[in-house]
DNA sequence: CTGATTGTGTTGACAATGTCAACATTGCTG
DNA sequence: CAGCAATGTTGACATTGTCAACACAATCAG
């Protein structure tokens, strides 16, 4: 299988190239990924990569579609002990997702904007966000089974809070909110308004 | 003051450059605005912009400046006519929000994603941006002093229902909902699903 | 084991880009 | 009119994404 140290044949460029250019992105921002720069970063030449992915583009879908995994498997997580009906159980969605954001900005920019993605790219990084929106709408149909919320298109409620939640996210990560508010008041606070706002008439 | 077809001194190169940046990301996106190709379609030199705009951040930053701009006008046009506290302002400004978004997806896009502009050039962004929240701050303040929803901070407020606006028009520009919906309904039940988790307890 | 084929990495080259310095032209102001 | 500041141009450079031509390694056929 060829020693690592070996000159050629660095063993899984593949998965160094996504993991370096991942941690670039948390460093300096996509700008600051360039071909060139992982190659020399790795010990590798600078088209090396073009071996594992056609542009520079698909490595970035890559790069995004594994964060939307890696983010799709923490939501998971939440959701695991509680029963599906449980009324925390969006607040924690919403706080775990959040989070993520926080913590991954570069990352979870580059997971939703598309700036840096030629077109053709984007179906695969369509299928794992959707993947996300579905966990998200089987929690609203938990909740409209144990009655909690009005009997609407759950698909319609995912996607407002879907909205929601992300557009904080964004908001924050941009510095967009800079007054002093807490961070965690605020996430309670939005899917506090969501819930109060789908809730079932009495 | 002198002539356009004039050779020398382009009469007012800064607003024309400002206006073929706009049109040009409308077009082709942000990453489609090159300094050299903005020179060619106004029949200038590629650095004749740098006697008007210290940087292409700069000259971004103008660009989503002005998009701030705009977009705040609009807003306070629709408050215009009815009263402060009228129960269809919020809904009404939801609309035109997402609305404008969608209109101008790159301009949006520009307007918030730091990507292409550089820190130093943030703070005057951060201006008009602001200028734009308090807005609706006001309008959560109406609310309030007429009984219609918690009384809580409403930066508080504001700041949930923008995120809420601001992530459904970055969700639709993004490509990201795609099902068959109808976007009209979604701003409604983004809208209404806030108010209604804001209203004052009977 | 030998030789060919395929996979993986390197170097050279090219066009495009942002930007600066040096220069040119215009218009205003004393 | 002289000179100065504003505005625009050209030349140049480093950096980037990407491709073609080449080099070496691993594997597989005989």
């Amino acid at each position: 299988m060829t020693l690592d140290g070996n000159a050629y044949h660095h063993g899984d460029l593949r998965a160094a190239l996504l993991a370096e250019a991942a941690a670039m992105i948390d460093e300096g921002g996509t700008s600051s990924v360039t071909m060139r720069a992982i190659g020399r970063r790795l010990g590798v030449s600078r088209s090396a990569a073009y071996r594992h992915f056609a542009d520079k583009s698909a490595l970035l879908v890559a790069v995004a579609a594994a964060g939307f995994d890696r983010l799709r498997e923490r939501l998971e997580a939440v959701g695991a002990g509680a029963p599906a009906a449980a009324i925390e159980r969006l607040p924690h969605v919403g706080e775990v997702y959040v989070r993520f954001a926080l913590e991954n900005p570069g990352h979870y920019r580059l997971m939703y904007g598309k700036e840096a993605i030629s077109r053709e790219d984007l179906p695969e990084l369509r299928e794992v966000a959707n993947a996300l929106f579905d966990q998200l709408v089987h929690i609203f149909q938990s909740y409209q089974r144990s009655g909690t919320i009005k009997q609407q298109d759950p698909r319609l409620q995912a996607y407002v809070a879907w909205g929601a939640v992300h557009g904080l996210a964004s908001l924050l990560i941009e510095g967009q909110i800079l007054t002093a508010v807490d961070v965690d008041e605020l996430i309670r606070q939005t899917t506090s308004t969501l819930l109060d706002g789908m809730r079932a008439d009495p």
